[in-house]
DNA sequence: TGATACATACAAACGTGTATGTATGTAAAT
DNA sequence: ATTTACATACATACACGTTTGTATGTATCA
């Protein structure tokens, strides 16, 4: 076969970065070859170098895409007049969580985040890129977090900076070992009892008599 | 040259393995050829293949000698009638901690685990025994649980498993996004901060009280 | 008829594994 | 104490598979 009509050929198009994502996610960037996903599109890489100049095209292509849905949710909360930015901190991370296990397209977004780090040569650009995205969601989180201390809402003595590290490494990990599988929990069913827990770590985690904790019985 | 004395021929296997782990942190497994491990060592592919089969035979001898610190942290508090078991959590989570950031042959292993999910091939038997440890861990973890809820030291309708999920992925999170360097958090001062604030989240984060935490003033 | 949308064929690079060469240590024979 | 014989500890060279990139062929659309 050979020449298709335009609508054809970017469906091939689509075919090509659809087949790839999933082939990245499974196996990573670095070991998927060319063939396997000219293979898993069902076409040959002649159809891959007519749409594309090389994989790292492909991927910044895909990438362009992808990140569009985190764009988004990075923008839901950046209102420095929210009166309630502790409740919408806590929606936010619930949504991602559960967004995560239940959405397979951003479960194939935060596997190549996760995976950022096999990124080499040509797409090290993006791995910066996702680098970068990554330290944004931290700055955004430590102004919520300045903005529900000028509220009351959060303790004047929280160290914001380490807070925020705190909750942002939570996050990842919750997200890196679900997706490692080694978990029987629910984390939809449990995404709001996780953050409500994590709140409660910053109100009260952070002031003197927290280290003391482990020493003293429970008051209940 | 050839032929050297038995115990020159140690040094260079010792200079291999030396070089194969820096490059396996600097750049991964996958991505470092038996010629950059040579190299890097001051010989070449022959010397290599004379003391090992192939990569997976390297990793394998290295593995089993960077184990060892894991598997000794690992026994540190396995006793189930420790009667401060809360403390010795503390304890073991804050070593770990200060350990990883200021110990290099700590941090390669860490580097290693992290990294785990790009061994293939001959290589999945060792990443699979990585997953186990990660396994076993948590599991270690919901046993001190167990033990400082029977002896009063956390609130008897804890969940568990989810606590010592979250406690773990945090530990994970925290050394990903440490090694990630897009922190300027200080983790070996901060460390007895950190986990004492997670320890006030296990006590006090999964009441039911917590679920209006976002909602209510600080009661201070 | 010419540009398009591929498939096919070919060349080059890279990494692995193996075969071979070789100088030296080392132990036994003399 | 030498010499001899062999194992050792590599270096070098080659054969192979894999992946990439490109050049060419070709059917079809427009």
């Amino acid at each position: 076969m050979a020449r298709r009509t335009k609508e054809e050929a970017l469906e091939t198009r689509n075919s090509l970065m659809a087949a790839a994502l999933e082939q990245f996610c499974e196996k990573g960037i670095a070991r998927t070859t060319l063939s396997d996903i000219a293979t898993a599109a069902g076409v040959t890489r002649g159809a891959f170098y007519w749409h594309f100049k090389n994989k790292a095209e492909l991927f910044e292509a895909l990438w362009a895409q992808l990140r569009n849905p985190l764009d988004e949710l990075a923008d839901i909360s950046e209102n420095p007049q929210e009166p309630q930015p502790l409740e919408k901190l806590r929606e936010l991370i619930v949504l991602l969580l559960q967004m995560v296990v239940s959405n397979p397209v951003h479960q194939q977004i935060f596997r190549l985040m996760i995976n950022r780090n096999d990124l080499d040569g040509e797409l090290q650009e993006i791995g910066a890129h996702m680098q970068l995205m990554h330290g944004q969601f931290r700055a955004r989180t430590e102004r919520i977090l300045i903005n529900a201390i000028k509220r009351g809402q959060l303790p004047a003595d929280l160290p914001v900076e380490l807070a925020a590290f705190m909750l942002h490494s939570m996050v990842d990990g919750l997200i890196a070992n679900w997706f490692a599988g080694d978990t029987r929990v629910d984390m939809k069913a449990q995404a709001s009892v996780i953050v409500d827990a994590m709140l409660v770590m910053l109100r009260q985690g952070f002031g003197d008599s927290a280290a003391l904790v482990a020493e003293s019985p429970i008051v209940s």
